[in-house]
DNA sequence: TTCCGCTTCAAACGCGCGTTTGAATTTCAA
DNA sequence: TTGAAATTCAAACGCGCGTTTGAAGCGGAA
């Protein structure tokens, strides 16, 4: 009990402090990327010590793992997008729900679009972390942009077909997510407010769908 | 007279290592970005000193620039695609020759294939040096994209509408030739030969033209 | 109060990076 | 051949990175 009580307690101030790491952390990668966020200002963002994230994590790509974690379990909990939602729509508000869904980041900046950005890099540079993470337990986000297309393809598409359609799907929201300050700046100068966010949700959707032919 | 003997023979050998830099430098970029390629490798790679690309061109941001004059010039003199040759064409072919021509890196490792991969690199993750280069001469590679999206749209569609198609446009092929090699191994494993080439053309012709619905 | 594990902290380590340095070498006009 | 300019070279510099170190601080048990 004694020690039971001792770990409890000292635990208190533990989980404040990898709690606050996280937290930086998710704001920190979805800013900059792994590669490109530092432990330094990690740290300096949770106002703790660098030695800190090596203590509690065992080094960067620990606390990078708890990050990953924390985004999986926050997506497979609902609070984002559900399969089992897309399937109860038509394939058409599917998709537009699909792309509406991994869009959000443009307008808001909380936890789930934190993580959603560091998907997006992680789509264009891979950290090694990320690649033997999902190779353990291939996160259910994965799967949406595919159940996606397969609706729209016919039964006996090849599995290449899929796999083009699906990787050109996730790409397009992922694209704007990634790059929303650049594209804010000349010579393309997009502000994203809602409306904004619904008229870019539109134009991809029209796109997706009927494609350039009929937009 | 002697001065300008003197530059041009002593020029010779400077030329030798002025070339074999910006070789080097331009594969070393094409493969792992400007951020991401290293003086030590590209001075290797070009048998070359590490001084030399100070001394020569005055730092890697200059060496960059160097290998961006060549690949903006290599496109001008129509080594790659015609903006006029694609307006000889119908909208549907002029758009499936731009995808070819942008998907040609992932069959050919030629120089143009390697300006490429640099094109796709910075349109992920954009050096301030190459954010510098294309405010000073915008080079037209630039306005393929656009002029192939704007024969699909109305006259009267607005601006935005334009970017959007645009950059969903331009973002299609870069995607494939920038992650070939990790699209190569599980769990994609897509291997791309000339057919394969052929086969993704048609796809993403297919989707940019007809959508999802018609696939 | 004393002791002992847990946690924090400032400092330093080792590494790779782009760059600088100053001497050695090469080049070529005079 | 001589001397000055151009070029090459090995070595080192300064910087930021992730990580390690060992002492200091802290809190609860005895």
């Amino acid at each position: 009990m004694s020690n039971l009580d001792q770990a409890r307690v000292a635990s208190r101030s533990t989980e404040t402090t990898r709690a606050a790491l996280i937290k930086a952390a998710t704001s920190v990668f979805a800013e900059y990327g792994y590669g490109g966020g530092s432990v330094r200002l990690i740290t300096q963002r949770a106002m703790a010590n660098q030695a800190a994230v090596n203590y509690h994590f065992g080094g960067k790509d620990g606390l990078y793992r708890e990050v990953l974690m924390a985004a999986t379990r926050a997506f497979e909990e609902n609070a984002f997008l559900d399969a089992e939602e897309l399937d109860s729509l038509s394939p058409e508000d599917a998709l537009r729900r699909y792309l509406h869904q991994f869009l959000l980041p443009l307008v808001k900046r909380d936890r789930v679009s934190r993580f959603l950005r560091i998907f997006a890099w992680e789509s264009v540079q891979p950290s090694e972390v990320f690649s033997a993470f999902i190779a353990n337990s291939p996160p259910r986000i994965f799967h949406l942009a595919e159940g996606v297309v397969r609706r729209f393809l016919p039964q006996d598409a090849s599995a290449e077909t899929v796999t083009f359609a699906t990787l050109w799907l996730a790409q397009q929201p992922m694209f704007f997510v990634r790059d929303a300050e650049r594209l804010a700046q000349p010579p393309f100068s997009l502000k994203f407010d809602e409306d904004a966010l619904e008229r870019l949700v539109d134009t991809l959707a029209g796109l997706s769908l009927r494609g350039l032919a009929r937009v």
